[in-house]
DNA sequence: TGGCCGAACCTGGTG
DNA sequence: GGTTCGGCCA
């Protein structure tokens, strides 16, 4: 791979605007070079520059690769690339997550690996349903090993590169063993299905090139500038994946932060930044530890909370930033009160200090916190939008709506088919269908052909030969106009025919016209789509989807305020930034009371969360919370008070509602304390103080009282309705959230809430 | 065979 | 709180 010549040895006038260590980030573009980049340090920035700088050099920009790891990430930075060279030309560089930058290379490679370029991608739901068919086949306990996590199980194993094979001949206790079992069959179905996981984009990706030299060579060519966002979150794939591309040439750029690693529970290996250096030994290693966001007040918090971490690597982040707002941390007395005080700041801080609503992001860990938080909005009238959160597409009608839509693009996607066939009815009930799979199975044909068959498969009443007959033919039908019609007129015409619709008009409640409206508003966004893209394909638009999580994409930042977990934060920042749920066993979650690099990494989160914030940040927590529909007691994180107290001031949220004692409650600045209003009753009761309420949150909240705790202990033998006999290995927690770890001789080792286990002491 | 109702699970996060 | 699954009845 030759070098596009130099045309002048004086840096382009746009690198004017950055920092020494920024400019070297920027222009060293040759060889391997590890950026570690501090929260806020600009390094977006410097990814954007690097390919502009590139491309202002006379580089392909087709043969410029950006991985990152989430789609508003990735949207980021191909929204500034376009600023700098205009959207003609950044549309051409390869920017993206790694799983759809994959999917795509995949739709071209499918052929070598067994697939056809049409197969679908299966979500985390889609997975689950395939794992549930299958422990039923198997006559695998749904009650005793849950599907969910057999699947992450499976997950876990496909990160770090370990197949069935090896999974099978590795397991040791029985859990393991039955997912082997599982895991063995799901691989087959899906290949049967033409369908891949998330986690197989990823390692398909890979066999492509390990198998391939040829293919490899040619992408190893292809791509002759390699980037990855995020490194310190790659996992033992993405980071092969990205060693197998990078073999040649050795242009790879990662960036990467130790200090923001969130992704451990999903496989993430702290070791692949860590350990670049000995993957490259001539690696050019640059710090950007000047920080460029934030106050000096939010970074000294995000200092002073990290430093509770053992395993990090020393980080000097400074700032010239002014001094700015102390952190402001807001108690409540529940949920819903934590979500009206926000709101109440939003709208004063809109209305006397006209700031505009896409200034601020609400952070929470859970997504479940958003469902109050959004009640609290559409109340107070506040345009919001909820950045990566999945219930759209989770909804039943556009799950079924994409369904039938990768059936017609993928005649073997068996999973889509079986999901459709009866929305709405068709006469072809649950023992049909098991029969037409079995007869599926016997004649190694997909669902599908069995389906055209069902007139010679046994047992198949008449009118569901009939009914799976007109089914074929319709979707048959429609197959065949693929290459004539569009895209997006292709898609309603289909979604017509199968009468989804109709049965939804039909039915005539609100519900059924919400979802009616929802399926219309999924097709006008193909026409959407197309519109922005001719050439787009409904294979291409599945594929779009499956990958992506957020439909509203252009609805983002257009006065809205933001809503997202902690997660999905990453990579983003707002002036004004809220932390909901500062909370005991919710931030950081009950599990990792138990371990500590758990606890840790909890503690990583915490602070990408405060070092998302610009100008203001707002911690807040409520006494008591609705989790799992149940009223749950909480106490203050003790991430609140990780901060140096000297950067908080403390207020008490709720209007109509008055405030409780806080002295009972462990928080130690109580003198500092002080409620925003002016009812400020003193009550010593246990129970909530509920007096003359208008509101109508109180009656929601009125039978309280937490269950006598069980006296359990560790070391104890005990059984449990379902695991059978273990024994206690640790307990923690109070009242409702007294928890135990047991070890049960039959799966191993279980967290159990003792309020729900109802454990039987032997 | 298909529809309805209650029980059981859930919620840890991303693509 | 919502959703999904299995059992029971028409």
């Amino acid at each position: 791979m030759k070098l596009i010549p130099v045309k002048e040895h004086q840096a382009p006038a746009f690198l004017e605007g950055l920092n020494p260590e920024q400019t070297e980030a920027v222009i060293t573009t040759n060889g391997p070079v590890l950026i570690i980049a501090g929260a806020g340090s600009g390094k977006t920035r410097v990814l954007t520059y690097r390919i502009a700088y590139l491309l202002s050099k006379g580089i392909n920009p087709y043969s410029i690769l950006a991985l990152t790891f989430t789609n508003k990430a990735a949207g980021e930075m191909k929204n500034r690339i376009a600023s700098m060279v205009g959207e003609s030309i950044a549309r051409k560089v390869w920017a993206g997550t790694f799983h759809s930058v994959f999917a795509r290379i995949l739709r071209i490679e499918a052929e070598s690996l067994g697939f056809t370029n049409s197969f679908s991608i299966y979500d985390t739901d889609d997975s689950l349903s395939v794992i549930r068919a299958i422990m039923n086949s198997l006559g695998i306990s749904i009650q005793q090993f849950t599907p969910q996590s057999i699947r992450s199980r499976i997950s876990n194993a496909k990160n770090q590169m370990i197949g069935w094979q090896q999974y099978e001949a590795d397991a040791q206790e029985i859990y393991e063993k039955q997912t082997a079992l599982v895991y063995k069959e799901y691989d087959k179905r899906l290949k049967i299905n033409n369908a891949m996981d998330f986690d197989d984009i990823l390692l398909n990706m890979i066999k492509v090139l390990q198998l391939n030299p040829n293919i490899k060579a040619i992408y190893q060519k292809k791509f002759s500038f390699i980037m990855v966002d995020e490194y310190q979150d790659t996992n033992r794939a993405q980071y092969l994946a990205i060693q197998l591309l990078a073999g040649g040439h050795k242009n790879i750029c990662v960036v990467g932060d130790d200090a923001q690693s969130i992704y451990r529970w999903r496989g993430a290996d702290i070791r692949n930044i860590l350990e670049f250096k000995k993957d490259y030994p001539d690696a050019v290693t640059v710090r950007l530890e000047q920080n460029y966001r934030s106050t000096k007040t939010i970074l000294a918090a995000a200092d002073s909370v990290i430093s509770h971490n053992k395993k990090q690597l020393s980080k000097a982040l400074w700032t010239d930033n002014p001094q700015g707002d102390l952190i402001t941390v807001i108690s409540n007395r529940d949920d819903r009160d934590e979500s009206d005080s926000i709101m109440r700041i939003i709208k004063e801080e809109v209305d006397l200090h006209f700031t505009s609503e896409k200034d601020f992001a609400i952070l929470y860990r859970t997504n479940a916190q958003s469902l109050t938080l959004e009640d609290s909005l559409r109340r107070a009238g506040i345009a919001y939008t909820i950045i990566g959160g999945t219930s759209f597409y989770k909804r039943k009608e556009i799950k079924d709506t994409l369904a039938y839509l990768r059936l017609l693009c993928n005649p073997k996607d068996s999973e889509s088919l079986a999901r459709v066939i009866n929305e709405p009815p068709r006469g072809i009930g649950p023992t049909s269908v098991k029969r037409l799979q079995a007869y599926a199975q016997s004649m190694s044909i997909d669902l599908f052909a069995a389906f055209e068959q069902a007139n010679i498969a046994p047992d198949i009443p008449k009118k569901a030969i009939k009914s799976a007959l007109d089914f074929t033919d319709m979707v048959k039908e429609f197959r065949s106009k693929m290459n004539d019609l569009p895209a997006d007129e292709l898609a309603t015409l289909f979604i017509e025919a199968t009468g989804l619709l109709q049965s939804l008009k039909d039915d005539n409640s609100d519900e059924s016209l919400d979802r009616w409206n929802n399926i219309q508003r999924l097709l006008s966004h193909i026409t959407e789509m197309k519109e922005k893209d001719e050439a787009m394909t409904l294979e291409d638009y599945l594929q779009y989807i499956a990958l992506i999580s957020d439909i509203d994409e252009t609805e983002f930042g257009n006065n809205r305020i933001s809503l997202m977990t902690l997660h999905a934060a990453k990579g983003l920042e707002f002036p004004i930034v809220f932390i909901a749920g500062m909370e005991k066993g919710l931030f950081p979650l009950g599990k990792a009371e138990f371990d500590q690099d758990e606890e840790e990494e909890e503690r990583r989160l915490f602070y990408v969360g405060i070092t998302r914030a610009e100008k203001k940040l707002y911690l807040s927590f409520a006494e008591k919370r609705y989790r799992f529909g149940e009223l749950v007691f909480s106490e203050p994180s003790k991430f609140i008070n990780e901060i140096n107290p000297d950067l908080l001031e403390w207020k008490a949220g709720g209007l109509k509602i008055p405030a409780q004692q806080y002295a009972s409650t462990s928080l130690k600045n109580t003198n500092q304390y002080r409620p925003a209003h002016s009812t400020f009753t003193k009550n010593t009761s246990p129970k909530p103080f509920f007096d003359d309420l208008a509101s109508s949150s109180s009656d929601s909240y009125s039978q309280i009282e937490p269950d006598a705790p069980i006296m359990i202990k560790s070391g104890m033998n005990v059984k449990h309705n379902q695991f059978g006999i273990g024994k206690v290995q640790m307990v923690s927690g109070e009242g409702e959230k007294k928890q135990a770890v047991v070890v049960f001789d039959s799966v191993g080792k279980k967290q159990l809430l003792l309020k729900y286990a109802k454990l039987e002491i032997v």
